[in-house]
DNA sequence: CTGAAAGCGCTAACAA
DNA sequence: TTGTTAGCGCTTTCAG
């Protein structure tokens, strides 16, 4: 149906060898500069357009590389996206974008279709449901360069690349409290993620250093991480339901909180509210988001720096580093 | 590096030929159950996996399809792209993303590149900028399947799915009028698109069916698609300079009807709008936002049925229809 | 400077 | 039932 042009055919057209026509595209040293420009000529021509297919076969390499994220609607992870292929773009490589919807079967599936495909290389956000990361472990130990941005797992030895969490949480926590909220609860996503326990460590860490004790019950867990409403929902009038209702949020992640504002306005409560969020429309909000951004262009382009510097690496590397990226609040009220 | 199994390595292993262990891994009737018994369990233990490449560059296929839209970052793309993909994944297709960011020459190299990539077919949503389309028609002449969604090129004949613009946009326009509003501005994107044209025909066709007449200088067209902010500003601007100022906005896009709300937020001016936006935070809006909602999950997923119809269809196809989805409308005040 | 041939992983005639 | 061989498009020794 489709048949697109062959080295075979410009070396039939032109009563040259494939090898021939092969070096002359390449521009290869050894070639005289009259066959070459005759073979230029009519490639461009004819529009030629080597086959990547039969490159990849070849070179054992595809010139692209894996995503792995959650969800593409998500204005962390499509900012994030958008950095990846900035930097990938110009080094001649190619984004293939999965999508897990933060389920493990899901991640195991795309993780194997894209290496059997392969991927020259992965950038991964772990999913909300993930806790056993062999699929990953058994590829990167046969040498499959990995880079974990944003969600990561600290078992696998590679460059890593997040935002400084912590520090965020802190920073947010601790606006509320200087804001003279006393009673600050915690929405946050799946316990297993790494952000979920750098967020929540920083939320604790402001709380003591602003002589607050931690209670466990405004602490509350949606595994789902904001993508089911009920989910959210629930969490939030349990937490209403407490004999010393909370009098702030602080949420851990972007669907979970523009969720949580949702259901609020829905169950026409007030109650301030800082979360991490990317949207770029919390300025029209209201009832308003104190928000934490994170640097998610900057951090989809360095992790895919660090993952181009693994492929293209001559010698194994053995030095790994864990970049951190400063956040910003956002203070609306 | 990194060395997957082949078919030669359990070949070797169990002094088999590779045929035979092809066959033996595809099922064919003409191997003994006990070989196929012995590949099938060695194949697993030593988990092996066909490689993609070799059999693309085989079957002169690679069961993957390429998307071209203008941004990730919109939430009617990244529905669309979701509908794309839960009917793509089911039906063993891997989905190729591209942005084109409006830019009509990042159209070009993408679409070029999904094509040299030897994508089975494509679904494509055009740029802003895009007005000569010969990079598909010469792509579509040679046999390669294309299914246009949401902004298409009638210039191609194949299947086109997009959402009933006229309609919406007139229920849109009507509602404002019927709500009061009698001297209603139209903000739109680039005059090229498809759904400019449509979407602008709704707004008159509304504004007529009213008994009001079309004023020329309330409708704007953004050439950047609401992606430059100051773009926006200044048509809104320009509205709000006229002798006879607009009473209420028709905005025809997502990003646009965002910023137009915050254009207008921003210079503390408070007029009614009606857009298109396939947000799932505009509750959360304020000022609100009445919003004309597209199928986009369904509009993907009819997409890719007709592509892959296409894709796999024994016959060259002839005969090509336009589905048309309906829009529904939110009215929020 | 150019050509012939092998090989990347896989499948499918064709033989045996 | 299984093996041999050729070929998908390309690069790259190795010969000429």
């Amino acid at each position: 149906m489709f048949e697109p042009v062959t080295i075979k055919d410009i070396a039939k057209a032109l009563g040259l060898s494939t090898s021939t026509v092969s070096r002359a595209l390449r521009d290869t040293h050894e070639i005289s500069a009259a066959t070459k420009k005759i073979v230029l000529a009519y490639a461009k021509e004819i529009n030629y357009q080597p086959n990547p297919i039969a490159l990849s076969l070849k070179e054992r390499r595809s010139k692209s590389i894996g995503v792995v994220v959650s969800e593409v609607a998500n204005s962390f992870f499509s900012q994030a996206i958008n950095g990846i292929e900035s930097i990938a773009y110009d080094r001649g490589y190619h984004v293939i974008i999965s999508q897990t919807h933060e389920s493990y079967d899901r991640e195991v599936i795309n993780v194997q279709h894209l290496a059997s495909r392969s991927v020259d290389g992965l950038l991964v956000s772990l999913s909300s449901q993930t806790t056993d990361i062999s699929h990953l472990t058994s590829l990167h130990e046969r040498g499959l360069p990995i880079v974990f941005f944003d969600r990561v797992a600290d078992e696998i030895d590679t460059h890593k690349v997040i935002a400084n969490n912590e520090k965020g949480a802190f920073e947010a926590t601790d606006h509320l409290i200087k804001s003279g909220y006393k009673r600050i609860a915690h929405l946050t996503s799946s316990s297993y993620l790494s952000i979920s326990i750098e967020r929540l460590s920083g939320y604790e860490a402001a709380l003591k250093a602003n002589g607050l004790s931690v209670n466990q019950n405004y602490i509350k867990h949606c595994l789902h991480g904001g993508m089911l409403y009920e989910e959210t929902e629930n969490s939030i009038k349990e937490l209403m339901a407490l004999p010393e209702k909370p009098d702030a949020i602080f949420v851990a992640g972007d669907r979970l909180s523009t969720g949580c504002l949702s259901v609020l306005k829905n169950l026409n409560m007030s109650i301030p509210v800082a979360g991490f969020s990317n949207s770029d429309v919390l300025d029209l909000f209201n009832p308003s988001l104190t928000s934490v951004r994170q640097p998610a262009f900057e951090i989809g382009q360095l992790a895919t720096q660090m993952l181009l510097q693994l492929i293209e690496a001559k010698y194994p590397i053995e030095e790994f580093e864990k970049k951190i990226l400063e956040t910003e609040l956002c203070v609306r009220s």
